[in-house]
DNA sequence: GTTAAAAAAGCTGATTACACCCTGTTTTAC
DNA sequence: GTAAAACAGGGTGTAATCAGCTTTTTTAAC
């Protein structure tokens, strides 16, 4: 009566979640979890090792080799493969950037189960699949069709030496003589990166640099 | 030749986490998954409509009701029900935070299954269970013995919007026009917020108030 | 209701650091 | 040798910082 099983597999760095998740999942009449692999090296070692699955579901946040950079290489060395991406945030940027890597689809975590084999399916047959609850979100992405991400600035040592220095009380001359500079140099920097974050404020660099991740607080 | 099974509750808002784990564990011939709950809201109203669990496994961040809280409320109605605390995050202040709130014991996601099991009949024999990962960072806190937060800082709305509008290119006369504000009221504030945040430029007043949480990028 | 105390808001003026300029030197790489 | 980069000096206008003070509003006591 039943067609198949799907052959699918999990790579997920939470282990809990991971095993709990085949478990649940091989509980259906639909689905069998070949093998699960706890980040993208692992994943890579264990398709080498198993039959190759359908469809994989794949987190974004792991250790070692992330969602992104495990898409990516499905893509290009097994490219029949399907991922859906799993992860928890609704944000815009991950679940484009997990799309634009060549995941077929995103699922969060939060979702039911019926809903994640349902989309199992769907991405089996159809190589995509997006819910509803995102799929709002891509549209206005996709309409405003700005750049999801503020082009990286490129900075060096000194620059993020001066960034990290700048997150203080400490004045440009002190900052001078903190990194043995002439506090000349530092105005150098100074613009140098007002330029590239396009902004014109102490402050602002600030901002942008914790929103660029350069630096932490 | 079994003693009884442990019967426990899962609060956790991931539905897919939460189900994968209660088809995990109910695997497993010491433990019984009663019910689950997807946030502290839900975890009252089933705690009544269901036998008392011995243990609860007890996520932190969940809408509407979060973990602190809703371990505060189970210590308070039910404190001989034990609260292992379940989540991903490795940082001191929400595991000392759960803690407080009254967890015996600390999990992250990342663990195997076997040792949530054991972290599991540990608890609910001995009323907590640290795991090696965390104890070592929870030695050191308490070792260090630096209060975990720095003493909250009390501000009031005018001074919060000051802030956030701190955190950008506008000059304070600027901010004081948005505010419809004389730029010397500003400089009031600014004057109370570098005493009450211990600092000498809007830099550390936004660095500060980021440390603090008071503000968000 | 009056009134004293406290808090918030507003003002003046002086000093300092920041933002921005142009120019020149040293270092590095090709 | 030349070009690019990093570094450095001098100088200017503006915004930020800071101290001290007055006025208005709020709070609370009487």
């Amino acid at each position: 009566m039943y067609p198949e099983k799907i052959n699918i597999a999990i790579v997920d760095d939470h282990t809990l979640f991971r095993q709990g998740l085949a478990s649940l999942l091989n509980d259906s009449d639909k689905i069998n979890v070949l093998f699960d692999a706890e980040n993208g090296q692992d994943m890579i070692k264990k398709i080498s090792q198993n039959p190759l699955p359908e469809v994989i579901l794949m987190d974004i946040t792991m250790p070692l080799m992330d969602g992104y950079e495990s898409t990516k290489w499905i893509k290009q060395h097994h490219p029949e493969i399907k991922v859906l991406a799993l992860s928890m945030f609704e944000e815009d940027k991950p679940i484009i950037a997990m799309l634009k890597s060549g995941a077929g689809g995103y699922m969060l975590k939060q979702s039911k189960a019926a809903d994640l084999i349902e989309a199992i399916t769907g991405i089996a047959q159809q190589s995509f699949y997006i819910n509803e609850l995102v799929s709002g979100k891509l549209l206005r992405n996709i309409q405003n069709n700005q750049p999801l991400k503020t082009q990286q600035v490129e900075i060096n040592a000194n620059e993020l030496k001066f960034l990290e220095l700048c997150c203080s009380d400490l004045t440009y001359k002190q900052i001078a003589d903190i990194m043995n500079l002439s506090p000349h140099t530092i105005d150098n920097y100074r613009e140098a990166l007002f330029q590239k974050f396009d902004t014109k404020s102490r402050t602002g660099l600030v901002i942008a640099a914790l929103k660029q991740d350069l630096i932490k607080i």
